[in-house]
DNA sequence: ACTTGACTTAGACAATGTCTATTGTAGGAT
DNA sequence: ATCCTACAATAGACATTGTCTAAGTCAAGT
């Protein structure tokens, strides 16, 4: 598990405390958790660590690559650490669950040039919407 | 234009001053406004519309289905009042421009049953990340 | 062990969205 | 045409999420 670590070590980041608890906050349990679930997992074991800290270790694993942030609806943005494969999300309506999905086909094939309005397409995003069994059955 | 109007009557919608302001400001160009920027244009047009009934109103109007939300990854939602010809949305990662567009193909026959973990998946949304061509040329 | 610059902190601030109590009014009833 | 009443609008407080700043702290190289 400390894959992460060591890749974040190797890309001279300072391993501080805080750094390394907000790591296995995320490496820990592959949910996608909101900045503030993300922190108040860290607190739990770093009591004294700091909000603006959470923060800014979540924008720079997301600006390394480590970690994805996904935009549902909600409110808050949530973080994904499986950035290193390729996939997409399900999302209930009623719950707010996210599911990671791997659909066949690529979308971005998808796309043809005359859709692309002189963009440069980098990336796409696919969120499927539904309800979840458990919702469903409530 | 005043089909969005028409249909909001026919639905049962009370019609005041402010929810004509509004449709006309969604109406009006086919653009994707933040809810600021709603009530910003909506301001200019009837000075004493208060924020929380553009909030009220939009949040009706995609209750009703005649407005999408859109939630790409800026802060704040988007709304999108081509709600009735499905589409996606190319978005620019510098300048946050968007743009509908029409891929081919249809996502929801690529997910899998194995892939639904159970649920009950009723659409889908796919969006874009790329550079426009004005923030390529600066 | 010292030094230094990157890191952390607390809390103010900003942006976006929601709620409440009060006042106003659209549209049917008379 | 006027009145009634339920639904809508208002102002502004409040809530949530995220950002910034100034000052203190510490990891890691020397």
């Amino acid at each position: 598990m400390s894959d992460l670590l060591e890749r974040l070590r190797g890309r001279g980041w300072r391993m501080t405390a805080q750094r390394r608890v907000v790591a296995e906050v995320l490496d820990g349990e592959h949910v996608h958790l909101t900045a503030d679930e993300v922190h108040a997992r860290a607190v739990a074991k770093l009591p004294e660590i700091s909000r603006a800290t959470v923060y800014n270790t979540l924008g720079e694993l997301v600006s390394l690559g480590e970690v994805l942030e996904v935009a549902t609806d909600k409110r808050a943005k949530r973080y994904d650490p499986n950035a290193h494969r390729p996939h997409h999300h399900l999302v209930c309506a009623q719950c707010g669950a996210i599911r990671d999905v791997h659909p066949s086909g690529n979308p971005l094939a998808d796309l043809p040039d005359t859709e692309r309005y002189g963009f440069t397409v980098s990336g796409v995003e696919v969120t499927y919407r539904g309800v979840c069994p458990n919702c469903a059955a409530a």
